[in-house]
DNA sequence: CATAATCACTTGCTAATTGCAAGTTATCTT
DNA sequence: AAGATAACTTGCAATTAGCAAGTGATTATG
């Protein structure tokens, strides 16, 4: 009786993954999740580009809504909460890389390292992702 | 003296997508042209998800401006544009290959005969979208 | 040739979203 | 006990999205 779907526009499966990732935001924080192995709102904040805090706040909500992040308070720190990806959110490395690659294929851009492991082996660095992510569950890499 | 640049709120190569691409209809547009062949304003307002003019408009200028399609005007009749994809949008075949999957695993979602393409061969459906869109520019169809 | 239809948009207006600054609450830390 | 810190809210202005209706330039029809 809980059950309500979540009503999308369409079927289309890249309509559904625009519904939950199609904003100026979202990929940017799973980004400095996976990448940069941020866990917390503080570090969050701390993101290139500059995110609003009610924006980042609603974001968050959202993210754990469908799915793709779980919050869990710290053990050590009882006014933090830890944001982990969930196995959906790193299924998300595939679709992050093509990103990066296109972007720096046609565009003048930076983090030209990152850059230049993913054209030369881009399943490792996705199984480097799904790696450091295996076991970080509740606890504070 | 033309040269302004993009002014990005950072370096990163997945910001530059998000900048171009993160928001609710340009992967869309996209994805009607890559999948369906559609070329024209009154076949991308069929779209399943239903655009508003405006921001239709609004959307292809801007794809436009990115270098991710182009418009001429059709030899055979003087009111409708036609919208092509440049290298850059086919580039974007991967992209879209990526998150049509990543949504098909994680979400209820239809379209499943092109889900089970992509499973079976993902590289074989973007050299498909490579090759139908080779030699289609300024030819209609 | 006049009228109607089609195509690709604009315009006007309202609703929703974004972004900045400031405030709040519940922990720590000293 | 006082101050700092983490994770948010709240208020409000500004931008963006979305609907309905209108425009202008072709093209088709009687």
């Amino acid at each position: 009786m809980s059950g309500q779907k979540p009503k999308r526009r369409s079927e289309c499966p890249l309509n559904a993954s625009v519904e939950m990732l199609g904003d100026r935001w979202s990929l940017l924080i799973i980004r400095d999740m996976m990448l940069r192995g941020f866990r917390s709102y503080k570090e969050f904040m701390e993101c290139y580009e500059g995110i609003a805090t009610n924006i980042l706040a609603d974001r968050l909500r959202k993210l754990v809504a469908y799915g793709i992040i779980t919050a869990e308070p710290d053990q050590s720190d009882g006014r933090k909460l830890i944001y982990s990806l969930t196995a959906k959110g790193i299924d998300l490395a595939p679709v992050l890389t093509e990103m990066v690659l296109w972007a720096a294929a046609h565009e003048d851009t930076g983090n030209q390292a990152l850059v230049r492991l993913m054209r030369e082996d881009k399943e490792k660095v996705i199984a480097g992702v799904r790696e450091r992510w295996a076991n970080r569950h509740a606890s504070p890499g």
